[in-house]
DNA sequence: CTATAATTGAGAATGGTTCTCAATTTGACG
DNA sequence: CGTCAAATTGAGAACCATTCTCAATTATAG
């Protein structure tokens, strides 16, 4: 990781500042072209979008991909609150709520995907789909 | 479910059976598309479309989403083999292979999310995603 | 058979993302 | 400092799965 990037540019500098004043909030490429569009520092979605690539091979950020035609999020690694692997997603397909979650016992799943069916689970790219407590209890 | 389609339409019996025909398979619109495309059958991409959500919504049929930008599947359930909330999906994040995968252990997790997190899974909507054992042996 | 509502399909529109390529910027080296 | 090759930028086009539009067709009830 880390290995791609070989130039250092102002445009990376201001979306790596960006991202760390947003913290462990999840952004789409659209709020950095957003927060880009009429300040001092304007900057091309192609970049943007570029860098966040890079970002994510870099593991400085994580990237969560949701359904077909909404756009992806982007979560930035700061205090090493995702790294541990113990960290895992679910998003509420009724209300689209996503959900942070610290598990152990999920984390487990990792070890047993890997040891009984050889299949080493990338937590940062998973999500959970269902239903979120709020909304099904409503239906 | 099942409330929704009105009429029952020759497509709708074509696409039917190309779906049983194909079994636990996954197949794209896409695919459909082009099975119908030079057949005795033709049938407009709006209508595969269209069929398929139909389908979705009953329950006759699941839908499985992957990253942005890449199709949906879609897996006929015939006979119960998806129904009961022991099949999930591992899709390998470096050659793109599809795995179904049987297992009571990872249906326990849904249990664990409902009773400790207040979640409840979606199987047909859930992918983990990680490198398959090929893949991971290969880096 | 008729009326009415649902469905079809060709083509356009959508929207997130990626690509193209000329212009610019970066950083190593002299 | 300059020079220069390599990397990056950005405007706009291209992509592509999917959804929408709307006039023509088809299915079903009565």
């Amino acid at each position: 990781m880390g290995e791609r990037t070989k130039y250092n540019t102002k445009q990376r500098e201001y979306i790596l500042d960006y991202l760390e004043s947003v913290g462990g909030d999840h952004i789409t490429a659209a709020d950095v072209c957003e927060h880009f569009r009429s300040g001092a520092n304007p900057m091309g979605q192609s970049t943007v979008y570029r860098q966040l690539e890079r970002l994510v091979d870099e593991g400085v950020i994580n990237k969560y991909t949701f359904d077909a035609g909404s756009p992806a999020c982007f979560e930035y690694i700061g205090k090493g609150h995702v790294k541990d692997g113990t960290c895992f997603h679910c998003k509420c397909e009724s209300c689209g709520t996503l959900i942070h979650m610290h598990c152990e016992e999920l984390a487990s799943i990792g070890g047993h995907l890997y040891s009984e069916h050889g299949f080493s689970l990338d937590p940062r790219r998973t999500v959970f789909y269902g239903l979120c407590k709020a909304c099904s209890e409503k239906e």
